[in-house]
DNA sequence: CTGTTAGCGCGTTCAA
DNA sequence: TTGAACGCGCTAACAG
């Protein structure tokens, strides 16, 4: 009744289980005609190697976990799905743990990974550099996701929130926005944290006021605070968003007050999530190329993992803070340009115009 | 440098391994005088239990696995995350193994399960009953959630996608269409067939000639087969789109070609991912509780897991096949109704007039 | 109440 | 080329 063992197919083949092993790991050398007995066994038997004991035995998972925060949404999608792609190429399996509202929630759902991981990618804003260090004992292989841009001596990947933000204050201004307001992210968080200092800086370098309301990253969120945009004394002609979920939702509630998009307001979202071409109008937003960041943290992870398991050391490269810088992408819920829109890094920007066209993924 | 292990911690807290184990298990009878001298070891040396090693043992690895296809989509992010959700209240992990695009990558990614998870999810529809039995060697707990209802004998969970599709070409009859056509998901996946099905038998109840267009669910298929529809000679008010992504790409199709919906052409998804109700005009679709099936999908299989664990065979109801009717969900891609809609079962239908206010989700 | 020992299932030396 | 024995880290009997 109970799935055949190693050595259940040793007995059947009449050889050791020493033998089992090498046939069916390929590597070694085994007569052809003993390999043919084994394979046979191992049909007949329908045996089926059983992953944690090897992993026991060889210390190597092939499985690599990640830390989610509390929210979920369309950009944790987006970034598993990249993940996963690469993770199936490089033959690894991936084990998610999110929900993770608390840093000593994310910390232990940390300690709970050992042994049962090769590599962690940690994306939770939550938990801070301490508690991080405290938790990982134990050296493992890990790729940093959260906001903290460069403040850990870890691997990291971290988008240029800053710039991005300036990126889209500086758009709303060429497109002619004289009043800018910002529906933030939640306090707190990392991410959000970054934006709105991005928006900040830029409305000050730009001498204007900022005015800010603050909301938790969800689309319920963006529609709430659109609502008490719209309910204050202070008229506003843009609003910059702490991501597209939340423009989304602002979007939903100007339509429904009558105000309309982009000719008495003009909004600007932050991940272009796939949604965010699908909305009318189309969101202009900040591009990051979230499954392909997703692809790119795998590798990164994978680099490190191998690293360690031959040399001492991964590449000097890999253990480095690697920035990925959204790339602002005009859609319909902004007015044409009327100027040149600068790049965050103060270069000319890969400016994207992006047709109405555009939704076609197959 | 390397972590430490159980062993470490009775060195240093001068005991046996056991006494480790029971103490750090907390069940067992230990002196508290030796319990915080222990706990104090393990504090000291950083100790974290090694999962991989005590899964050996106990043969439990806490862990759930989910078998799923090759394309990714709302839909089953919200089903994961209604499932991780659940998942971890019960204790558990999940480990994802996407990108199945044919019956043997299902089956050898549920072969390379054995031995790291205590149960599965198979939501690939490319895997026939006879496949899985063979890939199943080793009767690991399961639960079925592809389109074959109850084909197997296996604990499955499904969408009555017939009756759902009725609903919808009702629904588009008592609104006044004449002429329905549909968008159907790809051939050979068993949930497009089962609503395919479900479409051509209504069509004919109703008397009518059915119009059917092969998509493959994703969004910018039901963009082109809007298209292909129109530039067919055969005139069309109606469209019932076999899920909510190639409903979205429809809708946006008949936006740039001028042709109003819901005046001029109303439209039908599937699903109710969260995006549909974001749409303008809201999308009129067949609600399923993605979230909450996931939820209800994982009590039962850590039923059947702890069933398993203790007695002998589940208690009868969790070996049954479930099915999940879809509600009829009311938006302003369809126009009102002229007279009462049916459900499924041809009872009253719980019919959801779902306003412009819904979208708030915080 | 605590320590010793035997597995869990597999990879991998080391002899033969 | 093959087999016997050990160890991966931990839990669970069985003694003491």
């Amino acid at each position: 009744m109970k799935p055949a063992t190693i050595r259940d197919v040793a007995r059947h083949a009449q050889v050791s289980v020493a033998s089992v092993s090498r046939a069916l790991n390929g590597s070694d050398t085994v007569t052809e005609e003993t390999r043919k007995r084994i394979l046979e066994s191992a049909e007949a038997l329908q045996y089926v190697p059983h992953s944690g004991a090897r992993s026991l035995s060889t210390s190597k998972t092939n499985t690599l976990g990640i830390i989610l925060p509390d929210l979920y949404g369309e950009f944790f999608s987006e970034l598993i799905r990249g993940m996963d792609l690469a993770a199936r190429e490089h033959g690894y399996h991936l084990i998610v743990s999110s929900s993770h509202d608390d840093a000593d929630g994310a910390a232990a759902a940390i300690r709970s990974m050992r042994g049962r991981v090769d590599g962690l990618f940690v994306l939770s804003p939550q938990i801070d550099s301490a508690n991080l260090a405290t938790a990982m004992a134990g050296r493992l292989p890990v790729v940093l996701m959260h906001g903290g841009a460069g403040e850990s001596t870890l691997p990291s990947i971290v988008v240029d929130n800053n710039g991005g933000a300036h990126a889209a204050v500086d758009h709303l201004l060429a497109t002619g926005c004289r009043s800018i307001a910002h529906i933030a992210g939640p306090a707190g968080n990392l991410e959000a944290e970054a934006r709105l200092a991005g928006y900040l800086e830029a409305m000050a370098e730009a001498g204007l006021e900022p005015h800010v309301v603050e909301g938790d990253f969800n689309q319920g969120s963006g529609h709430a605070s659109a609502q008490a945009l719209m309910a204050a004394p202070r008229r506003f002609d843009g609003v910059f968003c702490g991501n597209d979920m939340m423009a989304i939702g602002a979007l939903l509630a100007f339509q429904e007050a009558g105000v309309r998009c982009p000719e008495d307001v003009a909004v600007v979202g932050f991940d272009d999530v796939p949604i965010a071409a699908l909305v009318r109008p189309g969101l202009t937003t900040l591009r990051i190329r979230i499954a392909e960041t997703g692809r790119r943290a795998l590798q990164r992870l994978v680099g490190q993992i191998e690293a360690a398991q031959a040399g001492r050391e991964a590449t000097q490269s890999s253990s480095a803070c690697e920035v990925v810088r959204p790339e602002l992408v005009i859609r319909t819920s902004t007015r044409a340009s009327v100027s040149t829109t600068r790049a965050a890094d103060g270069r000319p920007s890969g400016v994207t115009a992006s047709a109405q066209g555009e939704n076609q993924d197959g």
